[in-house]
DNA sequence: TTGAAAGCGCTAACAT
DNA sequence: ATGTTAGCGCTTTCAA
């Protein structure tokens, strides 16, 4: 195995100095086109490619950034981190995801571990960590905050707009006539979380309706996946709560509830209608297809890694903590407005 | 923003040299424990982390793997970039995964750009690049190949048994009864590719069980999505093509058939019996629950890490190129073998 | 058992 | 426009 080639292999093929090689793989403009040509040669002939980790050295920037996430087999945080890596990579940047579960020491770790030091700034999308942590945030390594935890840290945070764009959703649900609205998801005493929000911006909605609030019509689920949402719906059916419509506060919940109503013998959505929350490709192939919130994925991450590498690159100016707010966007599909084009088809 | 304290600060502070700092971090055991202590004293006194970089600088070792993917957003490479994070977790190395979508381009790029001299080494997972790319790959960089691309490049493989899993979920259909079987997922011309073998598979279980092969029970389908499944399945019976049995080459896939054939008022598995590949998590969480075939993903995960630090500590020693085959297991579930439970329940 | 110092490959003053 | 060289923070050989 080869010792891979150096700068100085490069300089001596092409007869100049390091310093020469260097200003030519940098693009520093004033190179004279004979010099850069030769040196151009020799890079191809010798198959050189820069090492990184010593450009990172001496640059005290790695050219990337971790990406903390609670866990990447949840479809959200996947194209979350597609999104977030698709950003990055404009800017040359690789994307060290970091999945750290549920669990608050690992959280914590990938803020104040080792590997930190490696990164030149952290997208932290974590959930574990409440309101009460700002102060474990490390402020000396860039840092952005995804979502609603920890709002008081003094760094940047881009946000979507949860309580908005729940109650949208639930709009949605009220605008086509539903009365009985579910929220699925609901967790027991959470207020600033993704779920505390959630809930909130469907209280608002029936508040604003002027419609009253049935306590019997929270779905409270553990977690997000697909079986919290049959099984939260299930135990509704079982025990003859009557509900026609379900504000899902994620996709995979609602699809877990799709599943539910449908082994129940309810149709969707003459009988249930429902909508879910981040626009997952998913709802794209379910059966029928899944309306939902777009919370704004896309321009979250790329407005993050923007702060983040403004932040890396101005390192000593010390700009006060900003906050972003995303656009969100109902998107309905067939489980909220039926299949449109089936009717067409019918008559 | 305080510059980072290293290892001279914590020896100035301590009153040591850095030789003897690097030797307590690094537990090397010739250490004075008076000296220990007090070294360990000013590191958490200062907060002192290692810088990596510059570690890896000297080492030549960075402790990050590259993990080469087509897409984060399948369920399937989510699982097994989870895997083998996991995996790689347990040797304190880090992955960073890369997305190169189908493009035959990116996967080059990945394997010879200028980001490999920042990685130990290479796992590669994509699909592009095909048999006839073996000498693309640099041998120089440890890679370790996952999948049954590229099988004449002389590097590590660990591969899933793609035509004995195959054959495996076909007789699984056979054994419950059917007859007139769809393979889905085929493309056409495609031998040695991952789709290729398990319809190779397929058709080892037919002929095994001495039953022809009808041409019009091939769904063929140009990528692996929900839909391509759906409209697959949608085809077939519009085009009254009879069949009561589905392998579908994997579980997106399948959950796209089953939803075609849902729509199409067909009982899965009364009228129509499925089973997926890959054995990924949401086949528990769709209605009925999807019969799959695990084809390994933990121990591939597992062992082509293991394979791959394995390389990298000894890249002097040229080991003969491995290859490891993973075992498979048919995992049967509602989508073949109906509600075991119900029944129980109506009688 | 510990110190002094070289050097990993690179960039960027400081030269000319 | 280009050559020389210091030094990023670390590990480790050589010395003691």
């Amino acid at each position: 195995m080869p010792a891979s080639t150096t700068l100085h292999d490069v300089a001596r093929a092409a007869g100049v100095s390091v310093r020469t090689v260097s200003n030519v793989v940098n693009q520093y403009p004033f190179v004279s086109p004979a010099t850069r040509e030769r040196v151009l040669q020799a890079v191809t002939a010798l198959g050189y490619q820069p090492n990184l980790t010593a450009r990172g050295l001496r640059l005290g920037r790695t050219g990337v950034i971790t990406l903390v996430i609670p866990d990447l087999r949840n479809a959200y945080f996947a194209e979350l981190a597609t999104s977030v890596m698709d950003a990055a990579a404009l800017d040359n940047v690789f994307v060290l995801i970091e999945p750290v579960g549920f669990d608050r020491d690992r959280e914590l770790q990938v803020l104040r571990g080792p590997q930190a030091k490696m990164v030149d700034g952290i997208l932290f999308s974590a959930l574990a960590l409440g309101e009460d942590d700002a102060h474990l945030i490390d402020t000396s390594i860039p840092t952005v905050l995804l979502g609603e935890q920890i709002f008081n840290a003094p760094v940047d945070h881009v946000t979507m707009q949860n309580v908005e764009a729940s109650r949208a959703a639930t709009e949605h649900l009220l605008s086509i006539g539903r009365k009985r609205i579910v929220a699925l998801g609901a967790r027991r005493g959470e207020v600033v979380g993704s779920s505390g929000l959630r809930f909130r911006g469907y209280l608002d909605a029936l508040e604003a309706a002027g419609l009253p609030h049935d306590p019997e019509l929270i779905g409270t689920t553990q977690s997000w996946h697909r079986a919290d949402g049959a099984a939260s719906i299930a135990d509704l059916i079982a025990r003859n709560i009557a509900f026609d419509g379900v504000v899902a506060f994620s996709d995979t919940l609602a699809l877990g509830a799709m599943s539910a109503l449908q082994h129940a013998g309810l149709r969707i959505p003459e009988d249930v209608a429902i909508i879910g929350f981040d626009d997952t490709d998913e709802t794209r192939y379910s059966h029928p297809t899944l309306s939902s919130v777009d919370a704004g994925r896309d321009e979250i991450a790329s407005t993050a890694v923007t702060f983040l590498l403004d932040r890396i690159k101005n390192r000593d100016e010390s700009l006060p903590p900003r906050r972003h707010l995303s656009k969100f966007q109902v998107i309905p599909r067939e489980s909220t407005i039926g299949n449109v084009s089936a009717a067409h088809h019918s008559s």
